[in-house]
DNA sequence: CTGAAAGCGCTAACAT
DNA sequence: ATGTTAGCGCTTTCAG
């Protein structure tokens, strides 16, 4: 059996509750006993147990993280161990655990949120993607369970609290650099359009061709998954139209690589043929090879940090408003366009 | 205040013991009752408090996945989602919860790892590196803590339970297969040598060269961080050598495309000019271009649901046998060697 | 087959 | 400034 608190309270000769006193730093408690407290914990070896502190206050010190639910490849999409080491470095500072579902099917991941939640696992929840009538989303709400979405809601987004880029904005200033280094035929290539994220990147897209008076052909948007078995036959497509495209907006690094990849086979080559432009700035998207990919920055690391920050404040107090936080982007432009003026 | 088992007591008309044994299925009590109570517990639409059932048991049915400590782009690897989601499915279907500590510096992992430990927030821990000297596995291993390493313990080998690969073998086999095609100038590109992981592929590396009687200079084992920086001057130097290797084995995939790109850039082709070999068969290896890499398949999901699957088995039953479960490998020979015959 | 009661280790009034 | 006491919600003897 483990030392407990009553073990430290005899060896410093007080009561168990001064011994929950120090531990929790309260000032009421004199120094000289503090310090006697603090040398039996020691001696002892104590550390305070976890569950019974969680029990006796009705919290857990631990927030839980949602991958998105994916058979496929989705999640070795850099992508998530990057937003997690953000979260992870904020919640180790204020001494927050983490707990993750790494969804298998929907199914599973839904049980995974009724887990933490209805079993006090954690005082609140991140999750790591968005999409359109997500009963996750629904069912967090319903509940009044604090969460902080990183991406952005599809519905109630004033009254969810969420972390995200301007994706919009980025998408058309992506697309904008395409129709100004001259191309006048650019197609968009994203991820499902269940995904907020995906909708955001689209818009922002065809807002910029629209403004520019530029063909916006239905083709010229596609929506794939990211395997490549399923990006192939969208790009195939795309390149035998009567007018191909000579720029592409990308939703994401990995996509591009796959997209790079069949264009290869296809015989077509990036930058020399097709310009492309692209989403995350991932690490890879610096190391692959040939191009290094013009990509927007869009600050993984900190959009960890930031949904943490947010999702222990709202835990913390429960009726914290609903914010909204923008992370800057930054458009690193690399090698994979070419102006063709 | 949430519901709890008094109330579904209460409802059902038996004693909080009686729904207690409910819960755990015991078969002792009459399907009778049991059907009275679990109706009980859907209309109140009771869960059952897993910090109070936690303390009571002593233990919390969760067990702790440790990252690697790494300021750097370590954590980018995909590999780590991926075992992180093989783990995930077993522990899912077992009905455990997964703790994760993403490593910041060495000393928070520590921290995180003794805050598991020390507080009973899990009952067990996966450690996804072994590296020498550990002290962290040298802390659990004190304190008789359960625990499993994903790769090779760098000592005390027979007393832990480890889930690893054969990776001397499969780095033989790739130089072997160098050999085979015609090369007989193969350098080895890998991690830090303080990594089991990549000390058991460097010596399938050696031994393979030295049955060939092959040259085997200092300077065709180099080791270097993940990133494109320290890869750089590595490949460079490695190039610019008197006589420059025509092979290389790479210890991970992530790295081959850091040296893939770092040859382009010195104006050298993969695999017209250089074959390479290379570990994982992360997604990427297949979707990046050009070549899509021949390499090692890990089966990097399946080593994360044995080791969670051994996990499991040994924080149930204390004095389960340390094992060593080792994941068959496969090569997928694709397009990044040539043959030089 | 079921109930009563003690206790897991900690916190938080309420006293003093 | 510190001690007493009553839970937090569940499991588990021990009775019956």
């Amino acid at each position: 059996m483990a030392v407990t608190i009553k073990d430290v309270a005899k060896i410093a000769g007080v009561a168990p509750s001064t011994v929950s006193r120090v531990i929790a730093d309260n000032p009421r408690i004199s120094l000289d006993t503090k310090k006697r407290v603090r040398k039996a914990m020691k001696d002892l070896g104590y550390h305070p147990n976890i569950n019974a502190r969680n029990l006796a206050v009705r919290s857990s010190q631990a927030i839980g993280v949602i991958m998105p639910s994916s058979a496929d490849k989705a999640l070795q999409n850099p992508f998530f161990p990057e937003v997690l080491r953000g979260i992870g470095s904020f919640a180790h500072e204020t001494e927050y655990s983490l707990y993750v579902s790494t969804g298998g099917n929907e199914k599973e991941v839904y049980e995974e949120v009724q887990r933490m939640v209805n079993g006090n696992r954690v005082d609140g929840i991140i999750l790591l993607y968005s999409r359109i009538a997500d009963p996750i989303q629904k069912f967090l709400s319903d509940k009044k369970f604090p969460f902080v979405i990183v991406g952005k809601p599809s519905e109630q987004e004033s009254e969810i609290t969420y972390v995200d880029n301007d994706n919009f904005k980025a998408s058309k200033d992506l697309t904008n650099h395409l129709i100004e280094i001259g191309h006048r035929h650019i197609a968009f290539i994203g991820g499902s359009t269940e995904l907020t994220v995906t909708v955001d990147r689209l818009n922002g897209y065809k807002s910029a061709i629209k403004e520019s008076d530029l063909l916006l052909p239905e083709e010229y948007m596609i929506h794939t998954e990211f395997l490549k078995s399923g990006g192939r036959d969208a790009v195939e497509q795309l390149f035998t139209l009567d007018q191909p495209p000579t720029g592409l907006v990308v939703a994401d690094d990995l996509m591009s690589l796959g997209v790079i990849n069949t264009l290869e086979e296809i015989g077509l080559s990036c930058p020399d043929d097709v310009s492309l432009t692209s989403f995350n700035n991932l690490y890879l998207s610096e190391i692959t090879t040939p191009p290094p990919l013009t990509t927007v920055d869009i600050q993984i690391y900190n959009l960890g940090v930031q949904s943490a920050r947010c999702l222990i404040e709202k835990a913390k107090n429960k009726d914290e408003p609903a914010k909204r936080i923008i992370i800057p982007y930054d458009i690193k432009f690399r090698k994979s366009t070419r102006s063709i003026l």
